[in-house]
This record gives C-alpha cells, structure tokens and sequence, in this order.
DNA sequence: CTTCATGATTTTTC
DNA sequence: GAAAAATCATGAAG
C-alpha cells in the first residue's frame, strides 16, 4: 500500500541490496553451481507458490512483500518490461481504433428518430405525432390510441435509460476495479499505462456490445409498438347512430350537392364528436356508394326527406333554421354548379305550392326539401336489382357520367304537388 | 363461417 | 390538391 505502483519503465541499472527477508537458498545464490540445487531452488518456489492459497492472508502479505523487496527483483522486473516492450505491446498496438460499427450507428440513430434516447420528453410525442400524422386522420379523434401509444413509448423509454445508466455505471465500477488491480498488479509484473488503456477499452468494448444488444431490443420494442400502432389505426369503429343521423341528414337534405363546405365540415364533425377528415370520408364514401347503387338507399333517402321536411316546417314556422349546419352551396344563392336546376326548381316549387317565402334560411330548406323531394318523385318508375345509376335517372344532379356537376337538365320533374310530409308515401317498394 | 355494411387508405382522375 | 374510384379491413348480423 504503501509503494506507489510500479508502472513500467526501463531502467538500466539497478541496485542491489541483499534483503533479510528472503530465503536462505536465494540469499546464497550466487550462480548456482550444480542444476540439482537449482532445480531445487525452482520447486520450492513452485511449492511457494502453490501453497500460498492455504497460508493465512497477513502470512500471504509477507511473502509477497519479501518478494517484491527481492534483490533480485529490480533487474527481473526490467527485463520483464524490456521482453513485453518488444513483443506484446508491439503487436497488440497496430489492431486499436476499429471504425463506428455502422449498425451501432443505425441503431442509434433509430432510437433518436423514435424519441427514445433523444432529448428529453416530448421526443416521443413528436414521434407518435407524426405517426398519426402521416397516417392521414387529425389526432383529435385517436387520441386514446395515440396517448396509449405515448405510454408505452414512454415506458420503453424508461426501461431503455434504465438499463443503460446501470451498463454505464456497471462498466465504470468495473473499469475502475480492473485498474485497481492492474496498479495492484503493477508492483509484482510490468503494466504499461498503454496496456491499461488498451484493457479499458477493452472492457468498454464488451460493455458497449451489451449497450448494442440493449439497444436492439429496444428498436425491437419500438418497431412492434409501433406495428400494432399502426395497425391499430386501421381498426374502424362505426360511428354513434347519432352521428351517422346527423351525417345522413346533411347528405340526404342536400343531395344536390352534397360537398359541405369546411366550415360546414367543421360544424358537423363537432356535433358528431368525429374529425373533419373522417366527415370527408363519410361523404366521400357516402356520395360514391350512394351514386353506385342508388336503389338501395331508396328507404333511406325517403327517411331522411321526410325528417328533413318536417325539420323545414318546424323551422319555418318557427321563423329559424333547423339544426343542419350551413351550407354555402345549397342555398339559392345562385353561383354554384347544379344551381341552374336546383334553382329553377325551387323557383317552380314555390311558385307552385305557393308558399309563402320566408326568407332565405327557409328557402335553404325549403331547397332541400326539393333535393328530397325531387330525388323520390324520380324514384317512383320503380327500379330492379339490376338497375344501375346510368339506367336510372340523373337525380340531384347526377349526371349520365355519374357526376353530381354540371348536371343535365333533368328529362322530366314531376311538379311536386303533395306537400312535404307525404313525400315517403310514393315509394313503398 | 359467410356475407354485408362501413370506415379508412390508396390509387386514379381531373 | 380535391374528389372519384378502387381496395382493404373490421364489425355485426345471420
């Protein structure tokens, strides 16, 4: 303890003092004259040696401190170094500094992409964001799905920090206890502070390699929770019958042009508690289905007309609109597309039933009670399974290619002359 | 299990 | 870039 370790250095004279403390055989050795003595000498240090791990610890100590006060062991110990200098180190030298392991690399920069081992908080979020974001949808609506996603991230963030701080702290415990016994070890044998450096890095290196596999299983964790994320996405849910009311009600009262605004979108996707994209999609989805098989939606349309004409009489005798969002299209304000029929019709219908023209909120409705109207007048052909939207008729401005713009005039319009809360009773097939 | 309805995504069209 | 069309995938009903 009270040495300071003896780090390897080449001395080139030494002197020798005899020491007490050494066997009489060494003590006397003077270049032995006989090999039987020596060959004696040699054995008994083996047995030394061997034995030391039954002698006691302080009988240990003083055996180890007479040899390292050894006369001889100035000289021996330099000629030790002299023989590592020339081989070991040279060798071991030239294979240092091995390149970044390029899928340490990917590994690593993975885990930053995913927010695992960026910056603090809200990496992850960032990630989840753009994951729903590149999934198309607003997040507002998977929200619990995307805060799922979140936690779990986050939990794996955790576990990842974890492991790695213990590693860390693992491979410095360890780094420091090798060198201990290297500086411990530098007292008996010759230990360059290169061959100290070359066994850290050593050390880091398997401890790094640990770190890989930790990081490994990590982006593993990653890329499932993500997967199934991603999966998760694609899991439909049927919207509320409430929300799929109010959507029908809008389509259906404003058959002839059934583009809502994105304010009307906004407005809708409120009340049905869904995102404006996923308003987009049902009307979407809604206006192809409904061109492709428009016999089927038959009972529907008829539903909706009527809710949709009470709704109309209801607001216009309360001198107000009904709950149906807005539409900046539908309205008779002329200027849009299918306006010219729609419009004239509607001039027709009033002109017709002679109603009294309230204004141009109930003339909204009025107009979409046209729509309904119009659309189940056109109906009353009848239709077959095998009917088509080509073989029918162009409602609502459908047009032969199947458009709802720039609709042709309609053949024939049956002047509507029942009022609204018969409409349903013509189509009973 | 099959079928159909339906929300979402992808590809095509304008 | 928005809408149409095609397609995918799941949920519900039978």
């Amino acid at each position: 303890m009270d040495e300071q370790p003896r780090l390897m250095h080449s001395h080139t004279g030494v002197g020798m003092a005899g020491h007490p403390g050494l066997p009489q055989h060494m003590q006397e050795g003077t270049g032995g004259t006989d090999g039987d003595g020596r060959k004696q000498d040699i054995g008994d240090i083996l047995q030394q040696i061997m034995t030391i791990t039954d002698q006691s610890l302080d009988e240990a100590q003083a055996r180890k401190h007479a040899l390292n006060c050894h006369r001889m062991k100035p000289a021996l110990f330099n000629v030790l170094c002299e023989i590592k200098e020339k081989t070991v180190l040279s060798i071991r030298g030239a294979q240092e500094e091995e390149p970044p392991d390029p899928q340490l690399m990917r590994l690593d920069n993975m885990l930053l992409a995913e927010g695992v081992s960026g910056p603090e908080k809200g990496g992850g979020s960032a990630a989840a964001a753009a994951a729903a974001a590149a999934s198309g949808g607003a997040g507002a609506d998977n929200s619990a799905e995307h805060s799922d996603y979140r936690a779990k991230l986050s939990q794996i963030r955790q576990i990842y920090h974890t492991e790695l701080e213990k590693y860390e702290q693992a491979c410095n415990e360890f780094t420091t206890h090798v060198m201990n016994l290297l500086r411990e070890q530098s007292r008996t044998r010759p230990i360059s502070p290169k061959e100290i450096e070359r066994m850290v890095s050593i050390i880091h290196r398997k401890f790094s390699s640990i770190q890989m596999q930790l990081k490994q299983s990590t982006c593993e964790a990653v890329m499932i929770l993500r997967s199934r994320f991603l999966d998760a996405r694609r899991k439909r849910r049927n919207f509320n019958k409430q929300a799929t009311e109010i959507l029908n009600e809008y389509f259906y009262s404003h058959l002839s042009n059934p583009y809502p605004s994105e304010e009307a979108k906004e407005e809708l996707a409120k009340k049905c508690a869904i995102t404006v994209a996923q308003v987009s999609n049902w009307f979407g989805n809604k206006r192809i289905r409904y061109k492709k098989n428009i016999g089927k939606f038959q009972e529907e349309a008829n539903m909706y007309a009527a809710r949709t004409a009470v709704n109309a009489a209801n607001a216009s005798s309360h001198g107000s609109q009904a709950n149906s969002p807005s539409t900046p299209n539908s309205a008779g304000s002329g200027g849009s597309f299918n306006m010219s029929n729609s419009g004239d019709l509607f001039m027709s219908v009033q002109s017709l039933n002679g109603d009294s023209y309230q204004g141009a909120q109930v003339g909204a409705n009025v107009q979409s009670q046209v729509d309904t109207l119009r659309h189940v007048i056109s109906q009353t052909g009848g239709y077959s399974e095998g009917l088509t939207a080509n073989q029918m008729y162009s409602p609502q401005g459908i047009n032969a290619n199947g458009g709802w713009q720039d609709a042709p005039t309609p053949s024939s319009v049956t002047s509507p002359t029942e009022g609204p809360g018969s409409v349903h009773s013509d189509t009973s097939n």
